[in-house]
DNA sequence: CTGAAAGCGCTTACAG
DNA sequence: CTGAAAGCGCTTACAG
């Protein structure tokens, strides 16, 4: 039989139908072939595989979902991606996702609507699980449990909703404001100041807790916490709004990286020296504070760590007995003033 | 009936079926009831929407999937996310596709395989289309095209293959380039150079081709043009490299913003004044370009329209004929020196 | 080990 | 407009 090109014809996709009848067996046993641990003798899976090559065939992975009740999918719920921190999170969640055999749902959450119905959508893909980078997500969705309660584990990531008994992995960010306390104390600081991100979210909460609770351990209460959100445009007019208030820190500590690096940027336009007359510090690690003109000293979130948690978690989910909190690693760089 | 409640059990996933019941209509009938177009009357699509409210019902996509033969999924694929462009597309190619109905399913794609095999285990999910952010992806692996014949159109996003017929929407580089020489010759600049990304891309050599071109009609031509990759440190490292060999240019042209930015840093770290003795120029835009310690000059990509044309080209593809090229626009901040 | 058959949860002609 | 029925492409007991 000659072959014809078919570039126009938009090839009908081939089945396992199709590829039992090259291989002269049935459509169960090429089905087979292609489970892995399913009851099959090595010379008929190497005949389907041989067809299978042939025809170009792929098994269909909707079909097979619908069977199994499986569908591999994991949904990445992320409001936006402003911060570095989410893409560098949302990338790493993605590979090892894949690297466990399953595939990442990309959703980007409009604040403007309901987290619900975006999980409601998300739902129908009949997807395994739902890990929600609440970026701009503040409040507690009351319904939020529901879906969890409807067999699908929802999992928030970086944050925690008190009150609400979701699963959350996130950064002991308490203890992470209490260690950037201490270390601007040793630096020999005086007056401190926060600069807070979105005050409705526990990781601005729980750091400006650990703080200031470190602070007051010194005897010390920040000499102004001012909130606003997790960027970087907001680092640097906090910073400028402090100058123009003449109310001067030898301290700062960024409710998070991109934050601090806008209080650099600030404080290098006012001319400030960082650390000689200003001490730095922020929280994440994101790439960019490694940076030859930032160099910033921060609080690293150990994300591989609470990606791996975050994974097993949702394979496994148990009721959720508060949020899991896994330990910020300092990083000393070149912003805070190193102790005489 | 006392209701129960079913905290423990996992709730078995409602069907359509189940809906009808509970509405006393067909299975049909709550079919329809979920399909914009289909014939039903009134009365009947509210009982089953209320039936389906009360038991909490969702459409499964999947099954609806296996039996229109549209699973509403574009794959975007992507090699790596440290250059901030691809987030920002990713984000806003993500939301568009949401706006349509249709899901995104993240990729991830390793370096170290063959790009065919996660186009094909993305094939399996019936994806409708692919669109490939080839961060990593140098050369033009060959079995590319196969997909695309196989019925799923495979876009390029941002580089094209020369030679292969693949979609492709990107950036019109070469003119990009040439613009990029003619503000820098009309600073007033003599000494050009061309600090580039990964030498194999077609981005990196239209862009250099362009700035070459319009040299050489203004009788010069780049003192250097070192390539390398498109990230920060890449940047750093040339401009550091270009110092110690003493080559001194008057102006520099980064392949991308991220590369110009880590120029920037690099310059400021030696202790050049841009722009005063040292212009520079980069290609994006990308959010970070317009912060206060950089406030980059650099021709913009016009990501919005670049999108909005690749997602009209997937939803109807045409035969490739050459890359979708959009102009990029000039935008003026204060790394160029202005002409007296 | 292998095949025939049922069934996953939908959509969509086909009759009425 | 509505319902009964076929079928999308698989997996998985059930017999053999």
């Amino acid at each position: 039989m000659p072959t014809f090109p078919q570039l126009a014809l938009p090839s009908r996709r081939v089945t396992s139908t199709d590829v039992a009848r090259e291989a002269g067996v049935s459509q169960s046993a090429v089905s087979r072939a292609f489970t892995p641990g399913a009851h099959i003798s090595a010379p008929t899976r190497r005949r389907v595989l041989e067809a299978a090559q042939r025809l170009g065939y792929q098994p269909n992975a909707i079909a097979r979902s619908l069977v199994t009740q499986r569908s591999g999918i994991v949904a990445l719920i992320v409001g936006d991606l402003h911060n570095p921190f989410y893409p560098q999170a949302l990338s790493q969640f993605a590979q090892e996702l894949e690297e466990q055999g399953k595939r990442a749902l990309l959703i980007i959450h409009d604040a403007r609507q309901d987290v619900q119905e975006t999980l409601n959508a998300a739902r129908s893909y009949q997807i395994e699980a739902a890990i929600v980078f609440p970026t701009r997500l503040n409040a507690a969705p009351p319904s939020l449990g529901d879906v969890s309660r409807g067999g699908v584990p929802v999992l928030l990531f970086n944050r925690h909703l008190p009150g609400h008994n979701l699963l959350s992995v996130a950064c002991d960010n308490f203890a992470g404001g209490r260690l950037a306390a201490q270390v601007l104390l040793d630096s020999g600081a005086k007056r401190l100041a926060f600069i807070g991100g979105d005050p409705q979210t526990s990781t601005h909460q729980d750091r400006l807790a650990g703080f200031t609770e470190r602070l007051s351990e010194a005897g010390l209460s920040p000499i102004a916490a001012p909130a606003g959100n997790f960027q970087y445009d907001w680092g640097v007019q906090a910073t400028l709004d402090m100058h123009a208030a003449g109310e001067w820190p030898d301290a700062i500590f960024g409710a998070n990286d991109i934050v601090a690096i806008g209080v650099l940027d600030a404080l290098r336009h006012l001319g400030r020296r960082v650390p000689e007359e200003v001490s730095v510090i922020g929280f994440d690690d994101i790439q960019e504070s490694a940076r030859l003109s930032y160099r910033l000293t921060t609080i690293r979130q150990p994300l591989e760590q609470m990606i791996a948690d975050a994974l097993q978690v949702i394979s496994d989910p148990q009721p959720a007995s508060g949020p899991r909190l896994h330990p910020g690693e300092l990083i000393w760089r070149e912003t805070v003033r190193r102790t005489l």
